[in-house]
DNA sequence: TTCCAGATGGAATTTTTGTTCCATTTCTGG
DNA sequence: CCAGAAATGGAACAAAAATTCCATCTGGAA
């Protein structure tokens, strides 16, 4: 019987990309994963860049198109753009949905306008006021850190920890001190001279953060603070510190500004010691 | 005084135009018009094909970018592009770009600004596309939950961890499953029916993550899925879902709207509780 | 009405992009 | 271990794109 031909949306694409994994090529395959996992990517790029990025040929792209039936890449492509071309709500059904949702007098969707509100705020409020120099002395103060120390507790855990995974995946060294089971300070006993440590902390500042960044100056580490304000405790132990000025709602402290120094740190620090 | 330089997305690149209104020539005028109507036309289109849509030739359409600042027309295109795109420009893009004006621009500033970028981007996507009723059943599924699962491991576990941290300010009884020493599986041991879970994952899925689902689920728990893909394995299991898309850069996916998701629903589960 | 600066249309040019082709390498079945 | 087939890489090519250039047109000031 004659081809179906190829799938003309994304969705039936998807099942047919997963429906034949097993006998593509390998190289193919490779393609085949590559474009699922990165859909924008085959939308708006080149064969060009995107075999660049998938660490193909671009011949691979061509054949990987005629193997679904396409006619070319650029038919495949259409399939790609068509997915973004959808999802974009227009004016109207915002509209819409702004309606009913009042209609419901929900107070939930308030908070969660309020929160949004808040990360949007203070992630363009630092863009604007972050002094370059200043985030590139701190990257410079943890690249030659041996290891480096995470400190971060209560509200600003969330932080440290992404650090460590991000550090982790980065082939970076590095003690996130946890607290747990009250050993923060046995955590903390390896810190040595040569070491370097980040300490994040806001108001109301835990009183045991603030003792572990006096003794991280005392061993003689390099350490920098991530903090609310010039005045805060911790800042006048640091060798260099950020000042981040986030939004709050409802009496919660956004912390949209503060992940994206602590993932721009980590790329930034495992950049500079890949030169 | 030397030019600011075009706008560098889409938001300010509105603005600029809604601003230039008046003094630009007739037939420029129509094309930010038509610009403005149609985005996705420019995004996809090509030189040609928007000019006939339009009504234009197509020089028309480079003197409009050279106009705005742009180098030309593909410049101008990148903007419409970043605006549907979850992928911040990298940072080899970003400077060839920017080719002419600030090149001492450091490299660790524009990882910094990528980031950022990819908060804002999260942020205001989510604005736009969240279906504010799915959010309201979220709630409605963690009220009267006897306690509150949190699931979220490697990427994840910072917003599960802030979540917990968030739900004991006020005072919602919660266990936070942190996988320490490998006790995942007896932490989650305790699920029952008549409480709830929320359960974070992006891909790559952790394996112990999908499998916790699935056990919340057999115990007879509700399940509150965060995550960014109708295709994930706990997207399936679960009752209601959440679907975040956030915007990546070099590789890291911004948290900065799933952050927001869990503070919002932190709060508004306090809220509905307290009526 | 005449002049001129700026705007416009459209062809010519340059650059970029997708595609094809073929020599070389890598698998697979006997 | 050896054909033969399939897959792969990379350069050459063709097609399509963006951009530039310049002759023509338009609208306003003198």
């Amino acid at each position: 019987m004659a081809d179906d031909g190829p799938p003309r949306d994304f969705q039936a694409l998807r099942t047919e990309i997963a429906g034949r994994a097993g006998d593509l090529p390998k190289r193919l395959m490779q393609i085949a994963s590559y474009a699922l996992d990165n859909p924008d990517e085959i939308a708006f790029g080149t064969v060009a860049s995107i075999a660049a990025n998938a660490d193909v040929q671009p011949s691979a792209l061509v054949r990987f198109s005629h193997a679904l039936g396409y006619q070319g890449f650029t038919q495949l492509q259409e399939i790609f753009r068509s997915r973004l071309r959808d999802r974009v709500p227009s004016y109207d059904e915002r509209l819409a949905q702004l309606r009913g949702h009042d209609t419901a007098g929900s107070r939930s969707g308030l908070v969660l306008d309020g929160f949004l509100a808040a990360a949007g705020q203070s992630v363009s409020r630092l863009r604007e006021q972050l002094d370059h120099d200043v985030f590139e002395r701190a990257v410079g103060l943890l690249v030659p850190g041996e290891t480096i120390y995470l400190i971060g507790l209560r509200r600003s855990f969330p932080v440290t920890s992404y650090m460590s995974y991000a550090m982790g995946q980065l082939s970076i060294r590095n003690v996130l001190i946890d607290g747990l089971a009250g050993m923060a300070a046995e955590q903390a006993g390896f810190m040595a001279a040569g070491d370097a440590a980040v300490v994040v902390s806001f108001a109301p500042y835990a009183a045991e953060t603030v003792a572990l960044a006096v003794r991280a100056r005392e061993r003689g580490v390099e350490l920098l603070a991530l903090t609310d304000s010039v005045f805060s405790p911790i800042a006048s132990a640091a060798d260099v510190m950020i000042e981040i000025s986030e939004s709050h709602f409802d009496g919660f402290r956004s912390l949209a500004a503060t992940m994206a120094i602590a993932m721009a740190l980590s790329v930034a620090v495992a950049g500079r010691r890949a030169e």
